[in-house]
DNA sequence: CCTACCGATCGGTAGG
DNA sequence: CCTACCGATCGGTAGG
């Protein structure tokens, strides 16, 4: 008889996209073979190859679901009219960290490995990564109106994002740091700057204001 | 008869460094071939094998050379009298940028590829990063001793990390910013903070790091 | 004739 | 310093 898609297909090739953003991570695209993405998926490689095309296909999937995720973000702070503009960036900060913390394995993937894309997925997915920028740099051009230069306030969004970004490559995920508890020193340091920071103890303390209405 | 080795052998043998660093820096090490690092230095690849005995000692080369010139760099700061202890940290920022900008295809494969370095290797020179991070962390306590917490020094260390290392990936070589100009700009936002920052992409003010501490 | 998946192997190319 | 290759493994696809 005529058999539908199996109901699970979906969940199946979002699994797979899990096990295959686990192992790019870990050894990188061009380091783990296609072998590899099927092992990590308790799979043969002729069912990795059901449900996607290409290795390719793999990559562009995952560094485009998560972009999108990052672009999404955004637009719901911008839209949110109970975060008062000047409390944009910090919320963006603290949002994105627990974004990233969520999705550890898909951003390492999306910063180091989209290079690997051909040209037209490049640069679809660095389309969206420049909406994430200009959503941050409009953030703190409402912090700065003194400063004209739309360029200095993407070049500080940069700086930002390095911070950010960077902490792929030093924060244990079983040390005493994490993510949560980055985030008040991230926004320390990037707001008053190390001559203004108060003391950075233990206990990040939960911040007053807008912080608060960060969970929601 | 017995020749000697050719008197340019250890000039040949920088100049691939160059051409391997260029090749790594723009395809990724496991991206790069060896015959693409042949023809990149204009020479066959059984003379690169001359020079290097694999692939791996081209990567360990690059980076360990380059490493060895931030530790250099990090101690002769600390040593240098000349230079206040509270003025130590804006200096070392300052000569890393300018290091980073003679030498940003080593730096690119020092950040990005010496993962792929068998784990002796990798370790060799993680240690010396780490020396490098010391120094960093060392003169941040310099400037709040208040601070006890050795781990958050190192901490805030590897945010300005963050923020030097991903230059590379956005600041374009010929483009308006260098890493010359962006110094004033990441010493004011790491000293001063978005907050106190004044007119960007002008000198510097003058630090005032009052240790003066704000309880929340 | 469909989807789901297997064991086996394709043509090319990697490092050496 | 080059050409000619090797063992292995790559991404991707065949028949059933």
């Amino acid at each position: 008889m005529a058999r539908t898609r199996a109901h699970n297909y979906e969940d199946q090739k979002e699994s797979i996209l899990v096990g295959a953003a686990d192992m790019f991570a870990r050894k990188g695209y061009l380091g783990t073979s296609m072998n590899d993405v099927a092992e990590a998926c308790a799979l043969s490689k002729g069912s990795l190859y059901h449900y996607y095309r290409d290795k390719d296909e793999l990559l562009i999937s995952i560094a485009e679901n998560h972009v999108t995720r990052l672009v999404t973000l955004v637009r719901s702070v911008e839209q949110d009219e109970t975060i008062p503009a000047r409390d944009r960036l910090q919320v963006l900060i603290t949002r994105f960290l627990i974004e990233y913390s969520d999705a550890q394995n898909s951003h390492r993937v999306l910063t180091e490995d989209v290079k690997y894309l051909p040209e037209a997925a490049r640069q679809r997915i660095l389309d969206q990564e420049r909406v994430v920028v200009k959503g941050f740099a409009d953030a703190i051009a409402v912090l700065r109106p003194d400063v004209k230069a739309a360029e200095l306030h993407k070049a500080v969004a940069m700086l930002l994002f390095g911070m950010l970004n960077w902490l792929f490559t030093w924060l244990r995920p079983d040390g005493s740091l994490t993510h949560a508890t980055i985030a008040p020193l991230v926004c320390e340091l990037f707001f008053n700057g190390l001559g203004g920071m108060r003391e950075m103890s233990k206990k990040p303390k939960p911040k007053s204001l807008s912080a608060t209405r960060v969970k929601a």
